[in-house]
DNA sequence: GGATGTGAATGTCTTCACAGCT
DNA sequence: AGCTGTGAAGACATTCACATCC
């Protein structure tokens, strides 16, 4: 079961997010070319990733949409809440707090931090700005185990560095910046002028 | 030139990202490997990156700086402004309408759209927040090329279709749904909730 | 009949390794 | 000597096609 392509792993999260469509709709059953065209893909595709996890299907029918749910939850380690804390509330990272779609998702922000001193002690939703040079302890101490990185580029080594040491297993960055982190801690990127800039780059290109 | 993968369209914005930065610091000249290292990748991947467009490296000595940069910025379509309209002025749809990353790489925000009374009126920063009704008259009178989508799922549908008509030749989407639009209309998508599933994922998994 | 599950075939991307400039 | 540029090899991912089962 080890080596799943990493593309494998993104689509099973959008195949979730349509199945729970199935499900408040309350479809009972949903074939791999049913969810193969409301994700962009081939059913086949759907077949193939599926299959890497087991086989939850059943031929003639289709997928049971309770079923495939959990398994997918499951899989993904979605049936548990994760603590999540946010690094710089800017604009962006205020916005990132206080995003539903984490919570709904099981991402719970339970700290919010910035150097800012204007920006520390105040509220945003129910949570209050900390001072960015208590990253380490809040996180030990809260048990926190992903955080989001949301600084401008300079700071975002020192941030990470912080977390790391606080504990955390998995970072999310969204500052433009290479962060160096230990092999046992996740790190993903999330660079939004790149998006940009792919698609800057298919329109000059026909 | 056609049947660039995109895998190397992103790392060459990458690497033009520090490119950027050796520009500014004013190092003349830089190796393949000394991009690789910052870029997270492997030096023969940088040349082939580079070789699919040219040959603009000098052997024994590495890129010119300044010139790489030039050729990057021309290859991505970087050497010019675009007009970009933003629809949805909630937190994360206002926090990216400020966002100074994208003015800084070329994209200039000329429209935010809400269909919200109590939004519709507001101004952010220099803009007013318009009515989301006007999007295709405001889309092909702007000039606008590209458009953003921060919208609840269930509205993004109707909003690309309204950015679609006025023109955009391109719609990078962050609501989580999966948009139909004209195959002539590049569409990109971008999924917050989703980065941080596939980071639950790898925790999920050792 | 209809849809899954999966080896095998195909296609795509990355890495290797070395010839060729400077 | 140093570093690029690139075919060829290898690794990886997607698609095909069909046997299998409900």
């Amino acid at each position: 079961m080890r080596k799943i392509p990493d593309s494998t792993v993104r689509r099973l999260a959008v195949y979730l997010q349509f199945l729970e469509e199935f499900e408040a709709a309350g479809t009972p059953t949903v074939s791999s070319h049913a969810l193969a065209e409301r994700g962009g893909t081939t059913a086949a595709q759907v077949r193939k990733d599926l299959s890497f996890f087991g086989s939850f299907g059943k031929r003639g029918l289709g997928y049971a949409v309770p079923e495939l749910g959990r398994r997918l939850r499951a899989i993904l380690g979605l049936d548990r809440r994760y603590r999540v804390a946010v690094v710089g509330a800017g604009r962006v990272g205020s916005a990132l707090a206080q995003y539903a779609g984490f919570a709904a998702r099981g991402f719970d922000i339970v700290a919010v931090f910035d150097s800012d001193p204007a920006k520390i002690g105040r509220r945003l939703d129910t949570r209050e700005v900390r001072d960015a040079r208590t990253i380490e302890p809040v996180v030990a101490a809260e048990g926190i185990e992903i955080g989001i990185v949301v600084t401008p580029a300079a700071a975002a080594q020192e941030v990470a560095d912080g977390l790391v040491a606080g504990g955390v297993r998995a970072i999310l960055n969204f500052a433009p910046a290479q962060l160096v982190v230990p092999p046992d801690v996740e790190l993903r990127n999330v660079n939004l002028a790149l998006e940009l800039e792919t698609l800057s780059y298919a329109l000059a290109h026909r």
